[in-house]
DNA sequence: GATGAATGAGGTTTCATTCAT
DNA sequence: AATGAATGAAACCTCATTCAT
């Protein structure tokens, strides 16, 4: 409407100091958890000053909320990259294809998290109290059990699930699954090589989920080229 | 030296103090938080001062510790009662047979979870950021896996485990469900219904671990009779 | 790139805060103490917010750190300018004429303290504990010393000071005394005239280092003008 | 009146029980200052419990004005044994003997502090606020003034004592130097050989009090052989 | 005489937020 | 858009003191 290249200048130091305020709280949040952050020391991080995460976001609440979506949206992306890499679209996948897809790039976003990963996973856990905090924490959790549950029945519908699946109770087996290894990966993770957990896993989803599986030959069961030791890529 | 009745209403003062600081911490960790919890609002609903909680356990730290520890008791302890229900003892169970009791006396409980268990969960997720709190957390949860290591690879030995899995790997898929599916009850506790749940990811143990599995017939799994509607009890 | 004014006016306000928490801290720490002095009282009298002296120090002993810091250099100020009164220039003045110096003037400031030489000598006193907190207080100490030793070394080289006095013996007790005559003026200031007391430690000094001195003709002593009643100034 | 056996049994464990918190207070107020040391942890360093303190001594203030007076005791009494070292009784000293007995004994015994002389120091650095705690502690400040004051005004009149010597001023600088001196010593023990300190007070104290003296030779003084070294004891 | 459980006031410190610049 | 000074609530913790035993 007015000058564009003034225009452009402001709005272009406005989303640079948005990145970095983003990076600086994640970085603190999966450092020292929603409450050890302090909107100083984001601040400071991000080298800009004490008082522009509150004048930027409004409050602190906002910027956590900003960020969690943030952090999904990328899990998104990199979901997508994953079908990408597969040279398919998504609608050509089978609903057992999909839930391989789902809980293993998962799976792999968390064997090198960014800090983006980590502060999804302490804010995940910052919602265990009842009264939580994080805005849209538990709504986005929700979504995504929803939409696990529904690839699950339509993975019945074109034949690639067992029928006598029960696909809301899986789909709460798979999404606990996933996020609590995630979690064990991140507070401890010397536990195990994450690789071989992620090719278990597979195993588990197929011999549990697959039409046909005889859930006596592990190893046997990686439809998609999902698993792969990632440092060959 | 000391008149044993005196002695005993002094130390019968400070039990129930302690007790009731204990039920307080829990219910008020379970609704806040561990950060959100004070020491204030501990006293408070315990019924004692503000200052008791400090002056009785040293630091808030203390005091969480403590209370993990003693929740983690209380699980043991309901995992004996449900050895116990079976009229067996430890020894008379393959290693299937206890992972089995393992994961389902777990699930049971957070079925209808105490503030205890709830608390526990809580502080589990307060562990997520790097430089975590609650001492003894992480070790617990080491201790656990390891055992739950152990017993998968006791299960191979006797047979009733199949030798091609994984025990570590398969540890930490377990662990990670059945935690994982607790915090996604407690977090969203309309989500399905548990005790469906429960019978699923018994099948789901089954098919992946249990030697001639066919991976197909769920439902037919059950080999102790664990997974109940606890409303018939 | 920020307007000068606008930053002149920013700076100001925070110089006029930190001018205001200086009086009012050496005022209260020389009332009650270090540690009867409290931040928010100090706060409370500067007429600032409570929150403010931490805010601005980051810490009670930073605080006290700075004022002990202030309060020195007030003194040396103070030192300066009683040279500056005799119209001469340090490098002009004897070893044993510095001394004359130092003592009276440090005396004489205690004469009539202000808050801020009260306050110090009151830090002073809470260094006696063997693990005192002021930081610097020692430091400062010990450079007092080693400055008066050093003079005392320096008019026995240029002739002022007698040879056989050792002078680092001879510092301890000249730094020795002007403490401990100023605190029992502080602590009991209806004592005695304090001019008599300024008067007699020239003549002491003069006793005990002077080159010839007699150590019999008291009065006769003062080769500078320094102790003069200063109600007649 | 009563079983004098019992009884005697009783203040038994009564003085053992003060002499213990009496030490205990001592030594925790020369390592943390009066506000430090907490009655809680002279209660623990004496070997009994928290509440004793309290229950023996009323309060607080009262341990502190208590052992404020009994190490003053100490001070007096070893002043007396000073005197009967030098096989005479103190009617047959001179004023100026008794200055010099005064002086050195004080200084010979912060030579090494117990924890009692060191206490009292540090008892008498917190009496430099305004309004100071330690009870009693300026007024037997202001009775060694007046004594001492009164020793040089007899010295006068006995002949060892110069008579233009003011015996106000001369006191509040003696009393002021031995007290800076023994906290100089305190707080940084490493400042110089103590028994040089010791002897260079000595000659000074000729040099400004002594009839006759020339305030020359230095080392000459020593009128009774009070500055020896203690080693050598 | 002695213990130690309990209280509650008060201290330092942290921090989200407000606001003037 | 950005800064940073200032506020004030709230947290943890210490501790003298009270009191039942």
């Amino acid at each position: 409407m007015t000058a564009p290249g003034e225009r452009r200048t402001q709005s272009e130091r406005r989303n640079r100091s948005e990145e970095a305020l983003f990076a600086a709280a994640a970085e603190l949040i999966a450092e020292r958890g929603v409450e050890g952050a302090s909107l100083a020391s984001i601040g400071g991080r991000a080298g800009v000053s004490r008082g522009l995460p509150t004048h930027h976001f409004g409050s602190k609440d906002a910027l956590a909320a900003r960020l969690a979506q943030r952090a999904q949206e990328r899990i998104s992306v990199a979901m997508l990259g994953a079908v990408r890499r597969q040279s398919r679209r998504v609608e050509d996948l089978s609903g057992l294809e999909i839930v391989y897809l789902t809980v293993d790039s998962y799976l792999e976003m968390f064997e090198r998290p960014s800090a983006y990963e980590r502060a999804l996973l302490v804010m995940w856990g910052s919602t265990f109290p009842s009264r939580s905090s994080v805005d849209g924490m538990v709504d986005a959790e929700r979504r995504s059990y929803d939409g696990l549950s529904e690839v699950i029945g339509a993975g019945q519908r074109d034949g690639s699930v067992r029928a006598g699946v029960d696909p809301t109770a899986a789909a709460v087996l798979l999404l606990g699954m996933i996020r609590g290894v995630a979690a064990l990966m991140l507070t401890d993770s010397d536990l195990t090589d994450m690789t071989r957990v992620r090719r278990t896993c597979h195993d588990w989803v197929h011999a549990s989920l697959a039409v046909g599986s005889t859930g006596q030959k592990e190893g046997s069961a990686p439809v998609l080229g999902v698993v792969r030791d990632t440092d060959s890529g």
